[in-house]
DNA sequence: TGTCGTATAGTCGGATCCGGCTACTAGGAT
DNA sequence: ATCCTAGTAGCCGGATCCGACTATACGACA
């Protein structure tokens, strides 16, 4: 599978927007915070200059008119091309079905949870779970307030259940591993160097303290 | 909180290998690679390099010998500072502790699942569900062959558990929107564009076919 | 009437990131 | 002898990304 010309997924949400009527980048900012789809999007002013232009060098939108308001800097107003129209329902097929490596900070975390020693290392976990069902409660609160009073379709949102249904399950994997470490059921092994190279205590030997 | 002065978790990685033992960055890279932490750390060699080089510029690591092996590129062995010893372990703790927003491709795709009509949509899932099936199974198959056989100790593969656990809750939401697009139960709107903005045809009334 | 905060609209320089490249060695295959 | 491939080690130009900044308009309010 060839590499995409664009990988950036903000471009896809300009591509999202435009399909709807044409915009200035200034409105397409707003639009995305109003829907709450800047939680799904990086929403950043300079990179959405730069994604714009780059989707028009590519020939996925085009301005369509220059507007000056009074003395207020003058806004470009983009609509997608046809091109831009095909590409974007293409890309969103492409990202549904192959799943891509990611690189999550958090996994890069557990990756060391060792270095932190099990105490230090539960506690830790113990706040983000904290944060987590606080970020849960929040969002299903925005859900019932948008799509649970009918103003807007669930499948608008869905993107925010899918969320709320990955922290979920991260939060239940880190409630798990605090009790697994509390419990001693995940061994914490001393790791120690000699002339051959690395061993570690087994368990049953002492862990540590 | 401030911002860290250096974000990229592969300095993360190149920090735990030099609590280890000092190495050269070629030597980290392919220690990454027989650990299977590239699977957490995105493992390429120019930006190896450069977060090396930025570590040094931080004072968190230093070189300690630049050895020559008959006519092959010198290497430059680094070795962590004491600062770096600390920061390694803040680092991970305040990862842990605090998750922070990372807009992965999917929830940007899922965002406009609509954009697809209800048929394409469910066929797109389909073979993303295929697929994570696949690669749950083939970690589990690393991990039995690693950690099963007593060769690991399980907390030095604890990421590869927890990936295993997120990609699990995927694959769940994906077959079980799967399955509420084909029952109807996921409701498709039609979308249409009047002279006082959007509307959506309700549940019940007609919808996209 | 001055000015303070917020909304509007966009620019720019520097940091970061990465794919593709060079250059050399060792060990078979032809 | 020569070629070919895989492994070792690192470099660099260009693309991307983003924080911080500029500049104007407008309503509130003292």
């Amino acid at each position: 599978m060839a590499k995409r010309k664009i990988s950036n997924t903000l471009a896809l949400a300009v591509l999202g927007l435009l399909q709807e009527q044409p915009m200035h980048p200034y409105e397409m900012a707003t639009t995305l915070r109003e829907r709450h789809k800047d939680s799904s999007f990086k929403v950043n002013s300079g990179s959405l200059y730069d994604t714009v232009e780059s989707l028009v060098r590519h020939g996925w939108i085009e301005p369509v008119e220059t507007a000056r308001d009074g003395r207020r800097p003058e806004r470009t107003v983009y609509a997608p091309t046809g091109l831009g129209q095909d590409e974007f329902v293409r890309w969103i097929d492409e990202l549904l079905r192959t799943p891509v490596a990611e690189y999550p900070k958090f996994m890069a975390a557990v990756s060391y949870l060792g270095a932190l020693g099990p105490e230090r290392a539960a506690e830790a976990l113990l706040e983000r779970a904290g944060h987590l069902a606080r970020r849960i409660e929040e969002t299903n609160t925005v859900l019932a307030d948008t799509v649970g009073s009918g103003q807007v379709p669930r499948l608008f949102m869905i993107e925010a259940e899918c969320a709320v249904h990955a922290w979920e399950a991260e939060l239940a994997w880190t409630r798990r591993t605090v009790a697994e470490i509390r419990d001693g059921s995940l061994f914490w092994p001393r790791a120690e160097r000699t002339e051959q190279g690395w061993t570690w205590s087994a368990p049953g030997e002492e862990p540590v303290r």
